[in-house]
DNA sequence: ACGAACGGTAAGCTACGACTTACCAAAGCC
DNA sequence: GGCTTTGGTAAGTCGTAGCTTACCGTTCGT
């Protein structure tokens, strides 16, 4: 259903391998062959979801001889996690003292009589 | 406590579907017709993404009369906000520097960069 | 120029997850 | 007690995301 919103950072990196990828690509720019070689997915399905974070504005690559260099885009990256937290700053508005409230008892028994709707 | 291996936060929240509840249950505690009545799909398509969120630690569920009313827990979603940010932690680990530094030239989300690769 | 390395793309298969309808259980209301 | 309301569960369908193999273009090495 794509009644909520476009495609946003879930989609992204709601899978594994992207994430590990991402990950892997944190750590310092790979080349196609070496992720490939780290991960357990086949060469093909790395280009494909390379393909996916390179549109999203993720990863850019660098032409290095018959290599092809990806890296992670700083901008991008930062811009997704920007997105991301949108999500929580809207969910825990006028939610998150209740959450620091509840921590602190632990329980989640507050004594309530008032059940009724609005 | 959780005993459960929860999924992924990321595959929880991985589904509209669920942030959409996530959100609806962070304004006020609803009940499953409540939800069914916001969201575009059916009434057990909700109870069982409830199902799996309750599963999950991220909501808790109140008997109220022939209704059920279901609302977030706190601990749950802390704990599952942390679960995501130790992604960005790792991932952004002797990173970040790069990207905040980025941040400052690309705010306005510069579209692509042009590197005359030779 | 020829062969090897590297990588992207196409086509196809498979699996899983989300949604639906149908049915059943429990609790209020008259 | 019987009817209504409300939810959870079962069973089944369907779409789609992810993976694989096969193939082709490009670039380097000799």
């Amino acid at each position: 259903m794509g009644t909520y919103q476009r495609p946003d950072g879930w989609e992204i990196l709601g899978d594994p391998s992207r994430r590990a990828i991402v990950e892997c690509l944190a750590e310092r720019p790979r080349a196609v062959g070496e992720l490939a070689d780290t991960l357990p997915i086949s060469r093909p399905a790395v280009s494909q979801h390379l393909k996916v974070l390179k549109d999203a504005g993720l990863v850019d690559d660098e032409a290095a001889g018959t290599r092809r260099v990806y890296r992670l885009n700083p901008a991008g990256v930062s811009a997704l996690r920007d997105q991301l937290d949108m999500f929580w700053k809207r969910t825990l508005q006028g939610f998150e003292e209740i959450v620091e409230d509840d921590e602190r008892n632990a329980v989640t028994e507050a004594p309530e009589q008032d059940e009724g709707k609005s």
